[in-house]
DNA sequence: CCCATTTGACCCAG
DNA sequence: CTGGGTCAAATGGG
C-alpha cells in the first residue's frame, strides 16, 4: 500500500507510465524473437535490450527523483551515512527495543524455487526461524554476513513449501553491496543449465504500479522462456532484468547521467549480475518483483 | 575465543 | 489483535 511515490506529481507519473509501457512493448517484441529463435547475435535483439534499458532505466531515474528517498533508494545501497538510530537505541538502552529496527517494506523482491539448497554464492547468516501460518515448514531468515562490516542489505528468506519433491522458495530482499563471492565465475553464464528443465518463468511484477495506465496493460509482465532457449538468449533477457535493477544502485554511486549516456559496459553487467546473486538456473521458476 | 545458529521475546504493519 | 519480521541472549562447534 506504499504508493507514496505515485502520488507525488501526475507528471512523473505519466512519466513512468509511459516508459513502463514502452519497456512493456519492446519486451514483448524481445520475447516474439526469441521464440521465433531469430535472436542469436541479431542486432535486433540488441537494439530492442537496448530500448528496455533505456526505458527501465528512465522509469527508475523517475522513481528516484520522485520517492521520497524511502524505498527503492534505501533498499538497494547504503550509501548514505547510516542513521545512527540503530545504533543509538541499541545501546542506550538495551531492553527496550521499541522503534530500533525498520520493517522490510516494499522492497524490490524475486523469488526462485528450487528442488534443493543451492548455494547462491554468497554468504549468508541465518538470524531467525518462525513457523507461519497455513503452512508446513517453518520460515528461515538470512541476511548477508557483511551487513555490519560492509554494509550490504541483501537478505533472503528461506521455505520449503512442498515435501514430496523436496521444494524450497527462496526470496530475495535487497541487493549485495559486499565484495565476497564465494565463487563468481561459475554463477553467471558459465552453466549449461539452461536447457536441461522446463524452462524459466521470468515475472516482473510491479506491487507499485498503482498507475492505472499500468496496472492495466502492465499487471503482469511475464516471460517464459521455453526449455529450448538458447543460453544466449536467455541471458539478455535475465540481464535486462538484472540491469534495471542494478541501475538504480549505479545511480546512487554515480550520477543517473553517466549511466545514461554511457549505459553499462558488460564488466558492469557481470557486477550487477554477481551483486543480485542470479545463480545458476538449473531450477524451475525465478520470478522477480518490483 | 570467535563466529554461526538457535530460539524466545520484541516490535510493527495490517 | 494477530501474523510475521527482527533482535539478541544463550548455546554449540571449530
Amino acid at each position: 500500500m506504499d504508493c507514496s511515490w505515485v502520488e507525488s506529481t501526475p507528471f512523473d507519473r505519466k512519466k513512468v507510465a509511459d516508459q513502463l509501457l514502452r519497456g512493456h512493448e519492446f519486451a514483448r517484441q524481445l520475447q516474439a524473437q526469441l521464440r521465433s529463435g531469430s535472436s542469436c547475435g541479431g542486432t535486433d535483439s540488441d537494439d530492442l535490450v537496448a530500448k528496455i534499458l533505456s526505458s527501465f532505466s528512465k522509469t527508475i531515474s523517475v522513481l528516484n527523483r520522485s520517492s521520497d528517498a524511502d524505498d527503492i533508494n534505501g533498499s538497494i545501497v547504503d550509501n548514505s551515512p547510516p542513521e545512527e538510530s540503530e545504533d543509538s537505541c541499541r545501546s542506550s538502552t538495551p531492553n527496550d527495543r521499541r522503534g530500533c529496527y525498520k520493517r522490510r517494506r516494499n522492497s524490490h523482491s524475486w523469488a526462485r524455487d528450487s528442488s534443493s539448497l543451492v548455494d547462491d554464492g554468497h554468504a549468508w547468516r541465518k538470524y531467525g526461524q518462525k513457523s507461519i501460518q497455513n503452512a508446513k515448514f517453518p520460515r528461515n531468515y538470512y541476511r548477508c554476513t557483511h551487513k555490519f562490516d560492509q554494509g550490504c542489505q541483501a537478505s533472503k528468506q528461506v521455505q520449503q513449501v512442498e515435501e514430496h519433491p523436496p521444494k524450497f522458495r527462496t526470496t530475495y530482499y535487497g541487493h549485495h553491496t559486499c565484495t565476497n563471492f564465494l565463487n563468481t565465475s561459475d554463477i553467471v553464464l558459465g552453466s549449461s543449465n539452461f536447457d536441461d528443465s522446463g524452462g524459466v518463468l521470468l515475472s516482473f511484477d510491479s506491487p507499485t504500479a498503482a498507475t492505472p495506465a499500468a496496472v492495466h496493460d502492465h499487471e503482469r509482465n511475464q516471460f517464459f522462456l521455453p526449455a529450448d532457449t538458447d543460453a544466449d538468449a536467455m541471458a539478455r533477457v535475465v540481464k535486462t532484468e538484472v540491469v534495471m535493477r542494478g541501475t538504480a544502485a549505479a545511480e546512487e554511486v554515480c550520477s543517473p547521467s553517466d549511466y545514461m549516456s554511457a549505459g553499462p559496459s558488460p564488466d558492469d553487467f557481470s557486477e550487477v549480475m554477481m551483486s543480485g546473486s542470479i545463480g545458476d538456473f538449473e531450477d524451475d521458476v525465478l520470478q522477480f518483483h518490483f
